[in-house]
DNA sequence: GCAGTGTAAAGTGTCAACACTTTTGCGAGT
DNA sequence: ACTCGCAAAAGTGTTGACACTTTACACTGC
């Protein structure tokens, strides 16, 4: 009855725990939400051990956590640890942005190219659900050019952590725009070979994204107090 | 006949997980070495669901690997990994230096002052021990004077991730010197306000760490390949 | 003596039952 | 009507037993 197709078969408790990762990054699973053991044992068509393993694995992560006899929550991120995290993720995209002037080659350029302009019809057509996959894969390209595996491996959790904070957070046409503009002049530091220069605006791009996620998170606190 | 007495009681699972976590750090559990459940249930004193709990929180801070139906094995770090570790940690470091010009106050100061002459006594009697800890101080509090609770909590981890490279690397005293010189500028810089030298000269000192760590570990190399 | 094979031991994977704690909700007393 | 307390229900914590896989080892045949 399992429904688990993910990692074919590294054990049932890693699988289970891919699963509820799935789930509570795509928001079906709220944070602060508690996750019942038994419920999930009956979804999953297992009983409760592998479960618990799974859920175990979810606190290592920090994904979750443990209150002794209550249950298990899915973390709820603070205004404040967001903050802090974008800081850090500032920082490790600079770092890659200023490494990939060195690791640069012509078939990512071709990529990069492609990228910013699928971004840019992204914007015209106001889709932002393209854009941001699109975004996405223009950051990990550049964590890729760091040739630090465990660069590119931090800047993803973070990224994956940082939908706890708010899942659906609006992307106005304008940031999108913006947004875009400054990828262009990552990458046209990056082909300079221009290392300090990359890595400053790439720091700057994402603290720039920080302030349109805390500006729109205002207006929408605003919107909430006149209802 | 549980000897936990680390955490009161937050939980079997979690107190184990602690309690394995100190045993791979104190390098009593090597890297590379199988972690048998039953051994342990009896070693805790209690049954092997909550082990294979806790070792499962492990799996989930990346701390062992799991492979099915063989057990899970402390993490071995490649030489690759560990210098990757080390270009975050030191990205990190820097930041932490570049904030502690801000965020310094008098007591700090005082603070500096204290683990400052404490390392060169070190240095002088050689205590390599003694060295170390207040070395793990020293950079501590500069994490502290970040203000940002996050990049303290990574920069720990990557220097709890980093013991599992190499357990004992020798503190040759000369190291300890040149090492504790780099303090100085360090704090020097903090001190003056001026934090973008406070920050390269962080960045540069961890990576010079790394280089000494590399070049001791050549030397054991060579001392094995003569044997 | 050596390679290959089969079997026993060791160890992990899973499960169902039971113990304990927290929460819920009903009912009695004021 | 409101509060306090008790009891049932829901849920987590732990355990021992059993199934399956891997590993170790002795035995057989060459």
């Amino acid at each position: 009855m399992s429904r688990l197709q993910t990692s074919p078969d590294q054990g049932l408790p890693l699988g289970i725990a891919d699963e509820l990762k799935r789930l509570i990054h795509a928001g079906e699973i709220a944070p602060g939400e508690r996750l019942n053991e038994a419920a999930l044992a009956l979804r999953i068509g297992t009983s409760r051990g592998p479960i618990r393993e799974a859920i175990r694995i979810l606190t290592g992560l920090g994904l979750v956590t443990a209150v002794r006899n209550r249950g298990v929550f899915v973390r709820q991120i603070s205004v404040r640890e967001m903050i802090e995290i974008y800081e850090l993720r500032a920082l490790v995209f600079g770092y890659a942005a200023g490494l990939a002037t060195e690791n640069i080659q012509e078939p990512d350029k071709q990529e990069f190219e492609r990228l910013l302009t699928g971004m840019d019809s992204a914007c015209d057509s106001g889709d932002g659900d393209l854009y941001y996959a699109l975004n996405l894969q223009f950051h990990l390209l550049i964590l890729q050019l760091s040739n630090n595996q465990r660069a590119r491996q931090t800047y993803e959790d973070y990224v994956k952590e940082l939908h706890l904070f708010r899942r659906r957070y609006f992307n106005a046409p304008g940031n999108m725009r913006r947004s875009n503009a400054e990828h262009r002049q990552i990458y046209e530091a990056i082909l300079k070979g221009n290392a300090g220069r990359a890595k400053s605006l790439a720091e700057r791009h994402v603290l720039s994204g920080r302030q349109r996620l805390l500006g729109s998170l205002e207006q929408n606190i605003q919107a909430a107090d006149q209802a």
